[in-house]
DNA sequence: GCAAGGTC
């Protein structure tokens, strides 16, 4: 059997039916793994890298004392299996083979890929013939070639690859893990560092700088207005900014009629088609259209996917003369496109236009079928449109301008006017994305003499140069050599991940800055686009065997010794300075009362303001807990208080913006001060003076200072304090309403819990007392469906009712006993007869006493008499020695109160009855036979 | 828990 190997399942599918040409490929699915047979051949698509490298056991522990971030250097790698499914079915199918050929991408990292699936080939069958097929794009001239004339793997471009894993790993681990450690900072809050993050983050972080201390400068740009034919047009002082403020004035007084116009130069320009998509220039087109480099690359992948466009991911901006260009054109016909394509056919330039970058392993982005708008959807469909319009600009002619340019002279002062006119569209009748912008000026000739109609002198400032966007960064990342064409908007997404920059354009955070600043101090190699670079020749020095992958790797390893000597010198220094730098992004504002610094606090699932001067200072505001999202601060102030904003961030959701905390904290707790009955507005506005926002505020306030804080009698303080105490009680009981609700009621449409809470407070029903005494038709009123209704009147009634019995003071151990038995409503003690209580909780009917006596007393009913043991025993043998009457039929007389013979005498046998549901006749015979 | 590189 000959195994082929391709990079992914869609090129492992398109390799067999090129290859298999009029036979039938048998697609079959072992687990998740397609392979795609025909003859006596499988192929079968790895998912890129299937094995990882990682350390060698025992590096596990960041905090090992042993095992410090510096042992990362020299600690052994191993490759261990990510895709296991994968792996599997690989070696379950080289077992077998007789031939195995490895067709991954055409570029270092596909060698490496291709090497990988080498050694799990090897690993199972040592002597199997592998050999490699090489191709620039899966068509099937390419593909035909490629198998015909296979070659071998080429272990030294493997080897490069191996090489920049290696170093990658060690240099992001061990930094990593040092300057989190030093810094304190761990799980979600990290400061990760690496070869293509760092030196991105760097340039983020420079730009920033750089922006803050630019110094505008004045200048001044001096214009005039003339007319020709009833025409108006400007032209401009050959002098275009002016720095120097009188020259400019001068210059403009000057400035006097007659306009003589000196010299009028015509020509033309040539407005070259553009070159053909690679991942950059198509994520910076698609950016035009809005779309972010994330969205426009999953967008791009969808769509390849589908087989509508070529792989997206590509370096290449030259047609490989494989591809067939005219095949394409013919594809597009016959749709929305057609007019286009017609013009195309007829205008086509001899060659298509060419870019600077020309590699191996994928054509440029092209289109590979027809779609519809309908069918692909708007967003799919504009990147569709863009890539199908980009292709035929690239094959359209070059477009053509007029150009006009007119001198003047004004009394001694030089003008120029500028025009041009598009005399050819070229590709820009296919490609409207960049507007071709016209400026016609009228005719002209030498020496004429034309009217100043105003002159204008504005005075403007230089600018700051502008932040990063994220197409713009992707573009200077590639021309610095950073990360890939497909990891460059991920290092991007990877910044804002760990919280190192944020918003678009981008800026840094503080996190971001310091981290910088500690590795520009201390270890600045790895901050640097050059680390990248020198890499890239090492690499390029490998492939050429001129040096071997493990003398890279060793010369590598001294370097970043070198660079720990330095930062282990400087550890704590480091840390602190991390620390210091990064405190401010806790920082929310100043405390209103004693003026100190306010900070955002975490602790496991609830998280706070706190005052920085706690606990001499105990100002706090709340915030909602973690499950809502991780509070951090924004750039927003609050222009009352002068805090800022709180954003709550969750992976997976939308940003929830809280604005202002204390603004958020004041509105939230009005409600529940008014629960006080002595609030007013004005006293509302006298606690909020004096930074006294919450119930609980005042519940836990001293009275003493409560008093003098509202300048009222410490009696009076003390009765509010009171009132706040009864307040947190309602709030208390509220809240485990709320739970309750949440935890029964599932949520539904229209009708989320907060709704429902509403209608039951409008109801009256604000705990779990009063929801056990309301009726399901008042709560499905409320929105709470019939099942659900019941179930939370039930649940209601047996809490309340658990609650009753504890205030009224039964013991924990016996009201457990009560509950298992079924009884947890007070009025239950109360009416049901002693022995029956007794039999059913196994708890001695005195001690029952006791308990019935606490339940009646607090529910201020009468006391039933005392029942001793004994007297129940005794009742017990009167009863059983009734014929027919036995232990079952005994326990349900006690229901009635029916325990010896005295009671069953005096009994009203139909009431017995009803209660029991013994017959009555049969009563009657249990009565008769007593007497 | 760490990188960067594939792919989804």
């Amino acid at each position: 059997m000959h195994l082929i190997i391709a990079e992914k399942n869609i090129s492992a599918k398109r390799i067999a039916q090129i290859l298999a040409g009029d036979e039938k490929v048998k697609t079959t699915k072992d687990g998740s793994v397609f392979t795609y047979s025909f003859d006596n051949r499988t192929v079968v698509g790895l998912k890129g890298h299937v094995v990882e490298v990682d350390f060698e056991p025992g590096y596990a522990n960041w905090r090992s004392t042993t095992h410090t971030p510096r042992t990362l250097i020299d600690a052994g790698t191993v490759k261990k299996p990510t895709e296991k499914k994968i792996v599997n079915l690989i070696q379950k199918l080289a077992k077998k083979a007789d031939l195995v050929t490895i067709a991954t991408d055409y570029d270092t990292e596909g060698e490496l890929i291709g090497k990988e699936a080498y050694e799990l080939v090897r690993a199972v069958n040592p002597d199997v013939r592998v050999n490699r097929a090489r191709f620039s794009a899966i068509t099937p001239a390419e593909i035909r070639a490629a198998f015909e004339n296979p070659v071998e793997l080429d272990f030294d471009l493997a080897a490069a690859g191996e090489a920049r894993q290696t170093v990658d790993l060690m240099w992001g681990a061990a930094l990593t893990r040092f300057l989190s450690l030093a810094a304190r900072r761990g799980g979600r809050d990290i400061l990760s560092v690496g070869r293509v993050q760092s030196p991105t983050l760097a340039m983020i972080v420079d730009r920033e700088r750089e922006i803050e201390n630019f110094v505008p400068q004045t200048y001044w740009v001096l214009s005039l207005t003339t007319e020709k034919d009833r025409t108006t047009f400007e032209a401009r002082h050959t002098t275009g900014r002016f720095t120097d403020r009188d020259a400019a004035f001068t210059a403009k007084e000057r400035t006097k009629e007659p306009l003589v116009v000196t010299e009028v130069k015509e020509g033309q320009k040539v407005d070259r088609a553009p070159t053909p998509f690679d991942t950059t220039t198509f994520i910076v087109a698609a950016a035009r259209l809005g779309f972010s480099a994330a969205n426009a690359m999953r967008i791009a992948e969808g769509l390849y996917m589908n087989g509508y466009i070529s792989y997206p991911r590509t370096d290449n901006t030259v047609y490989p003369g494989s591809l067939n260009l005219n095949g394409i054109l013919e594809t597009l016909k016959g749709g929305v496109f057609d007019k286009d394509v017609a013009w195309v056919q007829q205008n086509r330039r001899s060659k298509p236009t060419r870019g600077k970058k020309e590699s191996t392993d994928h054509p440029p982005i092209h289109p590979t079928a027809a779609a519809t708008r309908e069918v692909l959807g708007e967003e799919q469909w504009k990147v569709y449109e863009l890539v199908v319009r980009r292709f035929l600009a690239t094959l359209s002619p070059d477009a053509k301008w007029a150009t006009t340019r007119y001198t003047f002279d004004a009394s001694g002062e030089t003008y120029r006017a500028a025009g041009g006119r598009l005399i050819e569209a070229g590709w820009r009748r296919v490609y409207p994305y960049s507007e071709a912008k016209e400026t016609i000026l009228p005719a002209i000739g030498q020496g004429e003499k034309l009217p100043i109609r105003e002159v204008k002198l504005e005075e403007k400032e230089t600018q700051p140069p502008a932040r990063y966007s994220q197409s713009r960064l992707i573009q200077v990342m590639e021309e610095l050599g950073l990360g890939t064409k497909s990891t460059r908007h991920e290092v991007i997404g990877k910044l804002i991940s760990r919280r190192y920059v944020e918003g678009n354009p981008l800026r840094p955070t503080l996190v971001g800055r310091a981290v910088i600043d500690a590795l520009d101090n201390h270890a600045a190699t790895i901050t640097e686009p050059e680390m990248t670079r020198t890499l890239e020749e090492h690499m390029q020095l490998i492939k050429q065997s001129r040096r071997s992958r493990d003398d890279v790797i060793h010369e590598s390893r001294q370097m970043l010794h070198q660079v720990f000597d330095n930062l282990e010198a400087h550890e704590s220094e480091i840390g602190n300075e991390i620390m210091e730098q990064t405190a401010e992004e806790r920082t929310v504002g100043s405390c209103p009362v004693c003026g100190r610094d306010l900070r955002i606090r975490h602790s496991g699932a609830s998280q706070f303001i706190g005052c920085n001067g706690y606990p001499e200072c105990r100002f706090n505001i709340s915030l909602p807990g973690t499950a809502w999202g991780r509070a951090i601060r924004t750039d927003e102030t609050c222009e009352k208080h002068n805090l800022a904003h709180i954003r709550l961030i969750k992976k997976g959701a939308r940003p929830w913006d809280l604005g202002c905390p204390l603004c958020n904290h004041i509105s939230s707790n009005i409600e529940a001060l008014y629960l006080m009955p002595s609030m007013t507005d004005d006293l509302l506005q006298r606690l909020h003076e004096q930074h006294i926002y919450t119930v609980s505020d005042i519940a836990g306030m001293p009275p003493e200072e409560l008093a003098e804080a509202l300048g009222i009698g410490i009696e009076e303080a003390r009765g509010l304090a009171g009132e706040a105490e009864d307040a947190l009680e309602v709030l208390r009981r509220r809240s485990e309403l709320r739970k309750l609700v949440r935890k029964i009621v599932p949520p539904r449409k229209g009708r989320s819990h907060a709704k429902i809470f509403k209608s039951l407070l409008d109801e009256g029903i604000g705990d779990l007392h009063a929801l056990s005494q309301a009726e399901v038709a008042t709560l499905k009123k409320a929105g709470i469906p019939e099942t659900a209704a019941n179930e939370l009147l039930d649940e209601a009634r047996r809490l309340s009712g658990e609650r009753a019995l504890r205030e009224a003071g039964v013991p924990a151990v016996s009201l457990k006993k009560y509950l298992e038995a079924g009884i947890s409503r007070p009025e239950d003690l109360c009416y049901l007869p002693i022995p029956y209580l007794a039999g059913k909780t196994g708890i001695n009917p005195e001690t029952v006493h006791k308990h019935v006596d606490l339940v009646c007393r607090h529910l201020g009913r009468p006391t039933p008499p005392k029942i001793t043991r004994q007297a129940i025993e005794r009742g017990r043998k009167e009863l059983l020695e009734i014929p027919g009457l036995g232990e079952a039929t005994l326990q349900r007389l006690h229901l009635a109160g029916v325990y010896n013979a005295e009671t069953l005498l005096e009994a009203d046998p139909e009431m017995v009855s009803s209660i029991t549901g013994i017959p009555k006749a049969r009563i009657h015979d249990y009565i008769g036979h007593l007497k």
